[in-house]
DNA sequence: GTCATCGGGTTATGATATAACGCCATTCCC
DNA sequence: GGGAATGGCGTTATATCATAACCCGATGAC
């Protein structure tokens, strides 16, 4: 937990990020009849460590370390599924790896902004995106059901650092 | 070859799409000095083995039944990583799958529309999306660097089949 | 001819994800 | 409350996707 490099890039209280998505989660879940076991509210927390997005396996190990015993990759992913399922966590296809839903409950599909450099991954909703991507595909007849929209790139803090953290 | 589940969904004459990929790639690089090898030049024609990406582990199999004797897993993966850096084959991130591109040359980023049901992806380059993502991202001081639309759902075709043919 | 470079073979391993089966706690119905 | 249905999760095994490390032969530069 004070491992340096999952801190998120700039100076901001992370445990209020982790605090605030856990209380989110409790409330969506309350109001959904969803049910956040103890498991699947720790893996919820375990992705919110940072904000880049981290594989299952380093989830995984966290758990095992937690437990003090090894888990087995079934429980993770299926703490993970259900998590996506209720909004509260984002896959991210071209890393396969998991982030946690910072406005969960808002019904969006986001899109993300994935720093190759730092791993810091921000999420966004912007409506000309959401649009362009109905309006394209509408126009070829396509019916959309899951937009994925990840931008590699460098955000502002790398683009003017000159060799800046590592990724966890 | 005859594998009707590697046809592509609606009639027309695959050996034409194959046959054209085929010879875009000869002319492109051979204008770039790229050395399409004989196996590279394979490993394309077995990507375009129909309109859905496939899997490198799918690939291998056709390479080594059409080469009598098992080939390794990092002959198709070294493959497919020329063929993608020139260009003539694309990534489909959230399929951990490839597809060839229909328009390699114009140095364009496409954005791929992925039928759930048949498998079958058209990429399209659609202008308004591409602009509305770099300035999406250039409103939030992100730098892109490689933007990847992946977007699932049905195909014309599928919207109006009740349950269509499966994928490869 | 000699060297550098590159394509690709070989073997092993790492990383990601799911299948199949079963137990137990909760919940729901009556 | 009793009994059945459901859902959460443990266990073991396996499937799927991808790369590391090493070597060798062909090609082209000089």
């Amino acid at each position: 937990m004070t491992d340096p490099s999952l801190a998120p890039a700039s100076g901001h209280d992370h445990s209020h990020c982790v605090a605030d998505a856990l209380a989110r989660a409790d409330s969506l879940c309350a109001s959904r009849g969803a049910r956040l076991t103890a498991l699947r509210r720790r893996v919820l927390e375990l992705v919110w460590r940072s904000h880049r997005p981290r594989g299952a396996y380093a989830i995984l190990e966290d758990l095992s370390q937690q437990e003090g015993k090894p888990a087995a990759p079934l429980t993770v992913y299926r703490a993970l599924d259900f998590l996506v399922e209720q909004g509260l966590v984002h896959r991210i296809e071209s890393l396969n790896a998991y982030v946690g839903c910072p406005a969960p409950g808002l019904a969006h599909t986001g899109q993300f902004l994935v720093c190759e450099s730092c791993g810091n991954t921000e999420e966004i909703d912007d409506p000309r995106i959401r649009e362009a991507i109905r309006d394209g595909a509408a126009a070829r007849g396509f019916r959309v059901r899951l937009p994925t929209v990840e931008v590699r790139g460098l955000c502002p803090d790398c683009q003017s650092r000159p060799r800046p953290e590592t990724t966890p």
